[in-house]
DNA sequence: CCGTATCCGCTCCGATACTG
DNA sequence: CAGTATCGGAGCGGATACGG
């Protein structure tokens, strides 16, 4: 993972919800806390919050907070984040026809 | 990972060694398993021979192993095997941009 | 609304010993 | 040479409860 980029970039995104988020985030551009929460069934809080903590220290994410009562708090892909499309575009691909493969027989 | 091709390709390729593993199938085309292990640094042969195992019921590896004492077994790609590596370029791409992104400050 | 604190099971992986 | 059998630790992720 120190000398492999391709190593670095998957552990960037590793873990059970953070290619789900970033999935969400490219839909919507802009979206709170616990709007991601819906679109994401079975996450709970914990795990929410801390993936997003995650992707945003790897500069993926953007947090917008605002000092209101109640709190509000905006999640949104930096320029990083949004690079990574093509990338998961690629290996979406190559998932697709290696999923056909393997369910052939 | 049902549904999502992404996540259906990280499966395949998920663990410490595997992309390792397929990376010196890449550079080797055909190895043994003793020689294999000479390659990659600090793995035991129950991690290998269970990540060759996957990748095998994966179809990424081909595995021939010929009738004779001593046992003689060489591993090498499949075509599927050898077409994920565009898809690891481009991840490795960004990977790379990302880890002057965040060592940057 | 947006989190944190805590506990706990489960899987991944390493170490060690052994075999055809 | 090319594995298998078995045990044990560490870390990921789920559930629940609580807080500003």
């Amino acid at each position: 993972m120190e000398g492999c980029p391709v190593r670095f970039a998957l552990g960037l995104v590793s873990g059970k919800w953070k290619l789900r988020i970033l999935w969400e985030l490219n839909q919507q551009e802009i979206i709170r806390f616990n709007e991601l929460q819906r679109r994401l069934p079975g996450i709970s809080s914990v795990m929410l919050s801390k993936s997003l903590d995650e992707l945003e220290q790897c500069r993926l994410v953007h947090r917008e907070q605002y000092p209101e009562i109640p709190p509000k708090v905006e999640y949104s892909l930096t320029e990083l984040g949004r690079s990574i499309d093509p990338a998961l575009k690629a290996l979406g691909a190559w998932g697709a026809q290696a999923y056909e493969q393997i369910h052939a027989n």
